[in-house]
DNA sequence: CCGCTATGCTGAACCGGTTCTGCACCGAGA
DNA sequence: TCTCGGTGCAGAACCGGTTCAGCATAGCGG
């Protein structure tokens, strides 16, 4: 069965190919009687504009691209990227707008791919994710005048919107919370040091401790790996005075500081409190539950679609500030027993 | 910067369209030096073919789609499509075809999605997952004639070629080697009963112990979530006799399995085996870190993507069996107590 | 020197839409 | 009755590639 295309349908409606165009688009230009006879015959031919056909004549690509620059291996265990691409194709198979994906391994990549998408006109915009100070993607857009969406950089970067959340009131937050419940030895097991969302949270975290007069404060930076975060764990664990409370970056590391708790006979929350940032269905299955940061990552992802498509149409767009992440307290954090 | 077409490689290098269409595409034609010039001044503009020209002309969308059908809740923690995702894309980036990505809620709208890529030309081909008895997707696709590849089927279904693994060799290995252990009482805790691997690897679980003649065997259906994995384990310790070893068809559930266990202050490996089913990540981020069935993942998408491409390109490809899933003992598997 | 083939290129058609121009026809107003 | 404006449609151009037919020109053998 061939797929019909509009002279087809031109054809049986004994019409143009522009009457059937007209018609189809709900624009003015054809009489309804026309416009009802051409729309039945199409639904009859079960008629869907071919998208090559449509991009090449409007230069739109009817597609958004999302590059994500994580090797496999950690890719798969954060939760994160899935949400966000939940997010985002809520947003897009609303508006029959398709994604397109890809995975790089490095940075040089990931601009590689930008560049020959926009060259082919594949996408008519790009979401960018995992910000970095200085992100040279930043530039390539504005270079490229190539649509984007910044998504958890500060408040969008250059000429770029952006989707945030405020990351540094909901560190305050839990340090207070913390400190309320006694706890003065506060470590933080960070993600990578350079990108702009772990800066944020580490210069909340040190302002928070000086308001606080909180004196014994550490942030100790990782690669978001399971690995990386228990052996970061083991290291203050081992310390004396060991911290009563360790904030971890992702819910990956915090689960992984459960088992070296375990491991190591710490027992949670009564002599090490844990929090894990980005709650996620893992932070309810171990033992005790942990208490977590948690935001709407899916919310995220629609957002931004949301603002990129309007920044694709012509508008002009600017930042979008979403829900401040919320504390939810479980039973990985207590006051300390001491 | 407008983007380059072939129209300004053609005026810049004083010849026609279709000179520089032959030049770039390597095809007979052209003389040598043409050739070489034309390559110059296209690498001079950057120029990069539309993606929409090109579909449009020789009928190929350059893109091949997958749909992912489960809600944004489970599919984040799943490692399973992140790693899927990668290996596709590992095939395709090589050969500068997209990957179209599109999440739904439910069977019907992922049938809907494909209908409309289909129709609008959007992708070559699709790779199917989760395959059930009896899947509608099967028949849509040769009613479509549209190219796909199954992951995970039997042995590929219908017309449709796939790649799979020999799930019910890995299921009966692991049976041996429980009850090689002493393990008479296995419980297994499984995905949705209605997919074919669920169901084969149930079959085969029977099989092995009838030929075993271990009469104490059973299997428990599940969502694949960690509260279902749980709640069913929570139920299998309460049993008496209670199975001394419990297979997981998920990572998820089995870290869940841990939490419970630990809660029923029930020891692994003492009194309860583990095995997880897909290793990750996470599996050795828990204490005891846990035994695993692994599978490549990784290589099933690149795999499934290979073929799909030489499907579209018209070849006649066969299904394709990948690595059998291999055993890896770690600290959540021991000889009973009793 | 002539015809033949190969080579190298041009020009045009085509893929399936959108959009612009222009023409025929209609009813209304002078 | 003649014009005028608006409606409803046809026809063609265009988007950026690919591909085919056709036409010089060069090189070759006889």
């Amino acid at each position: 069965m061939r797929r019909a295309t509009i002279a087809d349908i031109a054809r049986a409606a004994g019409v143009s190919k522009g009457a059937v165009s007209y018609a189809l688009n709900g624009r003015p230009g054809v009489s309804e009687n026309t416009r009802r006879r051409i729309l039945a015959i199409a639904a009859e031919y079960d008629w869907h504009p071919s998208s090559a056909a449509r991009a090449l004549s409007d230069g739109r690509a009817g597609a958004l691209g999302l590059v994500v620059d994580r090797p496999a291996r950690i890719l798969g265990i954060e939760s994160f990227f899935m949400q966000l691409i939940s997010g985002i194709e809520s947003t897009l198979s609303a508006n029959s707008v398709g994604l397109l994906l890809q995975v790089t391994v490095d940075q040089s990549n990931e601009m590689e791919a930008y560049r020959r998408w926009w060259a082919q006109r594949r996408v008519d915009g790009v979401i960018l994710v995992d910000l970095r100070r200085d992100d040279p993607r930043v530039g390539l857009m504005e270079e490229l005048r190539m649509p984007a969406v910044v998504i958890g950089g500060p408040h969008g970067l250059g000429t770029l919107p952006g989707v945030w959340s405020d990351d540094a009131r909901a560190t305050t937050a839990v340090v207070e919370y913390l400190a309320a419940l006694g706890h003065r030895q506060i470590a933080r097991v960070a993600g990578l040091p350079d990108l702009w969302h772990t800066a944020l949270r580490t210069r909340a975290l040190s302002e928070a401790a000086a308001r606080l007069g909180l004196t014994d404060v550490l942030t100790v930076n990782t690669d978001y790996t399971g690995d990386e975060g228990a052996r970061a764990t083991r290291a203050l664990l081992s310390r004396r005075p060991a911290p009563t409370a360790i904030i971890y970056d992702n819910d990956v590391m915090a689960v992984a500081a459960v088992a070296v708790a375990h491991e190591m006979r710490v027992a949670i929350p009564a002599e090490v409190s844990v929090v894990a940032w980005d709650d996620s269905p893992l932070c309810q299955l171990v033992h005790p539950q942990l208490s977590a940061v948690g935001r709407d990552i899916v919310g995220y992802g629609a957002h931004a679609a949301a603002r990129l498509l309007e920044l694709v149409s012509g508008a002009t767009v600017g930042n979008f500030e979403d829900a401040v992440p919320h504390f939810i307290p479980r039973g990985s954090t207590a006051a300390p027993s001491g």
